[in-house]
DNA sequence: GGCCCGAATTGATCGATGTCAATCGGGCCG
DNA sequence: CGGCCCGATTGACATCGATCAATTCGGGCC
């Protein structure tokens, strides 16, 4: 839970500049941006926000895995997207009293970049690059969403593993070997399934010339893989 | 499949400035659009755009419910979101040539603004009512995209349909009727279910005061179906 | 008001996945 | 180098929801 607070170092703002979001903004508005901008470091499972909380600012990540999530009335929690380095998440950019509408936690030591609503607000109203910025960024976050969504109701739990898989495949390869960025448990989240559950779905893929070893994936035959 | 184009009626234009997207926008904006746009009507179960044909306009739904689905392999769909009059939908505005990632079809007969992609990118440059409402409309569907999600990994099927039975009650009411403006079939694609399930979770809920007849639906006690 | 067709319900069954419990394994620290 | 601990795997089971088939219902139309 440690939580070391500053002004950008040169380091987090090459980091931050790099960033999808960043990386199409005018001149002026990216030093308005790297300048208000509180770089925040924190240890593994520390909340970054929770559910219902004031949201003033979002955030951008530098480095390491983010968990966004719902808890259920029965305490269960839901992961539905699983950030990493250079993704922006909690957008609430609209209506300014808003509350963020999930949590927010750190999977493992992070790196975050908080940056404060009213100010990308202002902004926006000034200079279209930065709104042009926003609505690609939620265009895209609309179209993951989407996308997972309609696996989830489409795929059996073995065809969204393989779909993760191919998806970080280079496309002509015909065999491949991947290495997950973080545990296990995340992918399960991502995918909406129990830990257990994704385990089956690996044992389940040998057949398919799927076999895995810690965090590296073997993939004998990538062609084979996509007929699942 | 009736398809009967022209400029806008009085009729059109009025329904469509009155939309939450258009609403907001400045009148020399809306100008533009509600001149540019092309207003049609579809008959019903007709196709508007197919998966990975070119994507050239977005769609402002005037009247009826339109359908948004994508295919699986094996030819079984997948509903991912049901429009009513005023939707937005295909905001597929980034990215000049992009192709739609999923099909829509009328779910009736059904009316429809047609509106260019490109016309709109341009006016968004120079008009921050026109991003501000494109941040706003995309904002809020990636918002209730992200509900929908939550909901499919959270709650069984009886929870969602008094979910969503709850979501259009009086905050406040004691007991409460509901009118389905629309088949169940397509309340059925909206929460993830096949009709036979849709079908089992309303028995469910008939011990928690919910009753089923036709598209009217009677709700007992608000207060008891939000323990479910 | 009655008929008729498509929609909705109901029943039976199966497959997929969540849950709980026990065991295994690997990496990290001493 | 060994032990410990947490994450991963495996097994057994319960539950949910999809599917297929048979029936009933309801609403639109004459």
């Amino acid at each position: 839970m440690l939580d070391k607070s500053n002004k950008a170092t040169a380091r987090s703002r090459s980091l931050l500049a790099k960033t999808a979001f960043m990386r199409s903004l005018s001149q002026s508005a990216l030093s308005v941006l790297l300048d208000s901008a509180q770089i925040i470091s924190l240890g593994a499972r520390s909340t970054i926000f929770r559910e219902g909380e004031n949201a003033p600012a979002f955030y951008c990540l530098l480095t390491g895995y983010v968990r966004l999530y719902r808890m259920g009335k029965d305490g269960r929690q839901v992961d539905f997207r699983i950030c990493g380095p250079g993704d922006v998440f909690a957008e609430c950019l609209v209506s300014q009293d808003a509350r963020y509408p999930y949590s927010a936690q750190a999977a493992e030591t992070v790196c975050v970049a908080r940056i404060d609503c009213r100010e990308v607000r202002q902004l926006a109203e000034r200079d279209a690059t930065v709104s042009t910025a926003l609505i690609t960024t939620l265009s895209e976050h609309l179209k993951a969403t989407t996308e997972v969504l309609v696996n989830d109701r489409l795929h059996t739990a073995p065809q969204r593993v393989a779909d993760y898989l191919l998806d970080r495949c280079p496309v002509d390869a015909g065999s491949a070997s991947i290495r997950l960025p973080f545990q296990k448990n995340l992918l399960a989240g991502m995918l909406g399934l129990a830990p257990e559950a994704l385990s089956r779905a690996f044992s389940a893929l040998r057949s398919a010339g799927v076999s895995v070893r810690g965090r590296v994936i073997q993939i004998s035959d990538v062609k084979a893989l996509r007929e699942i």
